[in-house]
DNA sequence: TTTAAAATTTAGACAAATCTAAAAAATGAC
DNA sequence: GTCATTTTTTAGATTTGTCTAAATTTTAAA
């Protein structure tokens, strides 16, 4: 039940790899690690080993249901932390990602859900990414962009799939942020400009923009 | 100017060990660190071709003065971590050391700074020991057993010795913890208990208790 | 002051995680 | 379908931190 940090480093690197149940390779593990073929191979046998891993030589791996609800949990903390990072010390989204890295492998289960009570179980991380919960289970969501967005139905920002310098800043002085709540007002065919509510604001953006930020939205509401 | 987990570890045991500069022998050593006297020696070696010991063969050894340095900033995480996990998430006193001798090894200056200045530079830990700043200094203090605080003179509660839960139960309902302002108003010699002001409120104390309680004093005050 | 006991260091081995170089297997171009 | 190329695995070495057992040095008792 308790892993390396090394060990951890793989399993989380082949649970991004793999998204929906591909299987991953050697190489393109040993690149996303910036390690070797054989290193890789090594830990490979390691972790087949625990039974994490489904793995056939000569044939990539993927996570056994065991391997994703590690997985799960590694990914659990270091969004977890990130969103401390980011709420609490006021670190930018930028910097959070790297310093995640190192806080993720403590891993003390009840650390961990103290400090999402503490943060108040924040569904997505600073990157709009979902944060799985105490038992490992990811939110499901209505995720879609926001040109996409019904008119007049409530959304709540959850990604921001452009993290550019440019694009933050543009963020930031329009108030949109993870968790902004916001509606869609007017629709302007003539260049897909949205004009949004939020907060009581009246707010213009471009198309462009819009493609870029992603919305939970409930059907059923309002 | 980065040392592994297993580096820390030994740096931090031989600053606790040797206190205001004697000398730490290697049996000493392994016996804190739950190793072999064969393995310190190894370390010593390492240690010592950093520059972090003075070290003579068969003598023993003690923190040069890069050593201490390093070993402050290592306490100062740990401690400002042992805060954080008391103050925000709730943890016990008794629980939080364990938690952060995981967490003290995450080494990031800026993070360390952030997370000082989210706890608003708290100048002690929960067990009352002094946390150092960012530059590694410690807070001198006028540091006594409560039995000794003179009368009316405000005192802040900054360590407390004995940690069994008794206690713990006993200082909970008197409302004492590290940090609590108080003042005493009266002394019995009878049986040597104390009446205190705190918030207050007057409450009365037991002379075993009070010897337990260390206050910091600023003779200069009031 | 000699010598037995205790403390410390050295020597050699091992596990984890990595590497390079070589061998083996799979792939795809013809 | 064969064969060169690419991918993956194996073999053997290295580093870090640890260990046991043996050798060395210090200490302290007689």
């Amino acid at each position: 039940m308790n892993y390396s940090i090394s060990e951890e480093n793989y399993i989380k690197a082949i649970y991004h790899l793999q998204g929906e149940s591909g299987t991953v390779t050697t190489n393109a593990l040993a690149e996303k690690l910036s390690t070797k073929a054989a290193s890789v191979t090594d830990m490979m046998k390691k972790l087949s080993a625990k039974k994490l891993l489904n793995y056939k030589p000569y044939y990539g791996f993927t996570l056994s249901t065991e391997g994703k609800k590690v997985a799960l949990f590694i990914i659990r903390r270091h969004r977890l932390w990130e969103f401390f990072l980011s709420q609490k010390l006021g670190f930018d989204w930028e910097e959070v990602h790297q310093l995640a890295e190192e806080l993720e492998h403590v891993s003390n289960k009840v650390l961990i859900d103290r400090l999402d009570e503490f943060l108040g179980f924040p569904p997505f991380d600073p990157h709009g990414d979902p944060i799985p919960d105490s038992k490992g289970r990811i939110a499901s969501r209505n995720n879609l962009p926001l040109s996409l967005l019904p008119k007049n139905k409530p959304g709540i920002v959850c990604q921001v799939t452009n993290q550019s310098a440019e694009m933050l800043e543009l963020l930031k002085h329009k108030s949109i942020g993870i968790g902004t709540k916001l509606e869609v007002r007017k629709h302007f065919p003539f260049d897909q400009s949205l004009e949004l509510k939020i907060k009581k604001q009246i707010v213009t953006i471009s198309e462009q923009l819009a493609k870029n930020i992603f919305v939970t939205y409930d059907e059923n509401a309002n």
